[in-house]
Order: C-alpha cells, then sequence, then structure tokens
DNA sequence: GCAAATTAATGATTTATTCAAG
DNA sequence: CTTGAATAAATCATTAATTTGC
C-alpha cells in the first residue's frame, strides 16, 4: 500500500548537451517512396561467393548441415548456448558459410514451427490429409531416461544465456585492429576522451 | 493464444552420444545447475563493494548509466543495433561495470514496459487521470523534433540486426547502413564464463 | 532503530508473431 | 509456400524498496 514509487532519478548526472542526437540517426527513415530494396549494386564486397554461400543475404543451409541441426534437435537439443553455437558453427561451417545466429535462429524456429505443426494436427485434422508424421522417433538413450521430452518443453527458465558472451570481450577487445580507416560514426560525443 | 502451460522438469539435455556430437559436450551441462546462489564461499572475496559493483549475478544499473539509457530513450532510440550498442557499452562502462547485453536489454525491456505502461493508462482512463506531469523535467533542447515516433513504432521490420554481429560480424549490415570497410576480425576467445 | 519478511521493479530468457527472401 | 531473420510479448528470477515485528 501506499508505494510511493520513490523512483525518481537525479538526473542531474551529465550535461548532455543538444549536439547529442547524431548518434540517434539510426534507420534511414528516409521517406519510402515505395518498396525500395537496397537497390544500390554497388558490390558491397567481392561477391565472396567463392564456396557455397549465396550472395550473402540470407543463409542458405545445406543438406549436411541441416542433417546435424535436425540430429541435435531430436538429440534433444532446444536452446544452445553460446559455447555451443559456437561449437555447432563451427563444425557446421565445414559444409558451408554459416554464422551462430543462424544456428540460434534456426533452433528457434525449428522449436516453434515443431510446435506450431504439432498443435495444427491435434486441433484440426480435417485440412492436411496426408499429414506428414514423418520424424521417427529415435530411441536412442536408454540409459539414461528422459531426453527433455523432445516434443515439447514449456518453460523452464534456466538462464542459459546464449550468446551475448560475446560481448564481454569487447571490454578487453581495442577494436582497431586494422586499417579500420576512419569511421565517421563517432557516437557519443560525450566524452571526447579519443578512443 | 491458449497458451497451455503444462510444466514439466524433465531435463537433462541429452548427452549427444556418437563421436560424431563430440563437439557438443562442451555444454555445463551441469545436472541440475543450480542458479542457487551457492550461500557460502565466495572464494573471490573480491567484493569490489567499492561503487556499484555486485558480485556479479546481475547487471545492477547506476544512476549514470540509467540517465544516459533514459536519455537515449527519450532521444528515440528504441532498438539500437549491434555498432550502437556496443559504443552505448562503451559509453556507460566508464561508470560501472556493464555489457553489451545489458544495454540490449536494458532497451527492450524499457520499451516493452513504457508501452505496457501507456496501455494500461489508457485503458483506465475514464477518470480523468490527471495528466501524470510527472518527475524529471529534463530540458533536453527540443530543437530537433522529429525523432522517429518517441512514442510508439508499431512495426518496421527494417532488419536492423543488432548484437549476433559479434558472433561473426561477416556481412552483416548490409542493409545500406554505411560502409565502414570489412574488418572480418575473428572473435571466438572461447572463454568458459564462469558464472 | 534494525533485520527478517513481503512486495515492487526490473534484469534476463524464452516463446509467439511477423516480415521478407528464395 | 517454406523458412531464415527480427521484433514484440510473456514470464521467470533476482535485486531493491518497503513494510512489519521486535
Amino acid at each position: 500500500m501506499g508505494s510511493m514509487k520513490v523512483h525518481q532519478l537525479a538526473r542531474g548526472f551529465v550535461g548532455a548537451r543538444s549536439r547529442s542526437h547524431a548518434w540517434l540517426q539510426t534507420a534511414s527513415s528516409d521517406p519510402d517512396s515505395g518498396p525500395r530494396k537496397l537497390a544500390s549494386s554497388d558490390e558491397k564486397k567481392d561477391s565472396p561467393q567463392g564456396e557455397t554461400h549465396p550472395g550473402g543475404t540470407r543463409w542458405n543451409p545445406t543438406q549436411e548441415q541441416i542433417g546435424i541441426l535436425e540430429m541435435l534437435y531430436r538429440g534433444g537439443m532446444r536452446t544452445p548456448n553460446g559455447q555451443q553455437i559456437e561449437d555447432i558453427t563451427a563444425q557446421l561451417s565445414r559444409y558451408g558459410k554459416i554464422e551462430g545466429k543462424n544456428v540460434f535462429y534456426w533452433f528457434q524456429n525449428h522449436k516453434a514451427r515443431e510446435r506450431q505443426k504439432q498443435k495444427r494436427n491435434s486441433l484440426g485434422l480435417s485440412h492436411s490429409p496426408r499429414t506428414p508424421s514423418p520424424i521417427t522417433l529415435i530411441s536412442l538413450d536408454t540409459t539414461r531416461g528422459e531426453v527433455e521430452k523432445d516434443e515439447d518443453s514449456p518453460y523452464k527458465r534456466k538462464c542459459r544465456s546464449w550468446s551475448f558472451e560475446c560481448f564481454e570481450l569487447e571490454e578487453s577487445r581495442s577494436w582497431r585492429e586494422e586499417e579500420e580507416g576512419d569511421r565517421t560514426l563517432e557516437l557519443f560525443p560525450l566524452h571526447p576522451e579519443g578512443r
């Protein structure tokens, strides 16, 4: 009762003049005069399609990759953490270009869509008569029992972080790896510390 | 919508057997990773109690950090991308320990909760709820105007990636963000996050 | 006045929804 | 249509406020 919400903070911390919003220009919210797509055909790069990856828009998994991922999924992997993602990515990259986020997204999407399909099946079985029902259940593991219910895992909230770990090295990394040239980004002009 | 909520705790993350998944074993599949916090020990004795240095469980923002973040939010920043997060983190780290994910989460949460509050307000708006006239009167100059709708941005789906770049920023930022050249720096320090 | 117990905030994680490329 | 990618919503989990009992 009477939670007075003593939350106001003394925001007198910093001067923060007006010249800040420069970095605020995130999205190029320019007047979209139509559904334009990155029209700049300037070949950002030298078309790194030397391997199996396309121009570079979106990850296109190969069969080997998918196979491994599905295997992992069936094995019970649901939400790999950063390290696992890293490892998986490392392995899958042998079959084609891939990034960690692809692995992460794949698991997310696969899980969600499997569940979706399942729900759809159990709900209205009238539509698709030829429902797949393909995924045979691998009865691997007999000693452990409990493979985490491959089917559905509603909630657990285990705090298994996932990828943000990568950010940690931010503090120790010295961005100026190599020629970085002059990035005219210059965010945060608050402290002229010069990075 | 009917979320079914089944609550099941069976888990254990099947130990990917087979030499094939060997690389998958790294995970801290500690049986029942009790986040119990281990009431005792704490051999570290670090206790940087100096300012705002919690043990290391969860980020506890300082007033300065919150202030800056709120200022940014107020400035219109909604979902900073990887680069921005990096910069913000760099600056905020001057006031206390912080990681990129904290910044990311902060924006996510703040946005969501602001919207939540707003919605809640508009719901019980039948009472002429006396305009809030809240605290804080930061006179952040308003010469700007037009800051991308600070209030609410329903949807844009602009694909502004955010943090995954850290994984392998290879061809991210493709969306006409700007050049900055391609630096394929190699991350992956493989550190076993103590936690 | 202080410390345990409760409650309110809010950081962190997962799921649901949606958009867009192929 | 399928599915990778991205965001929003829901929710868990832990810390700070606040209240209560001594």
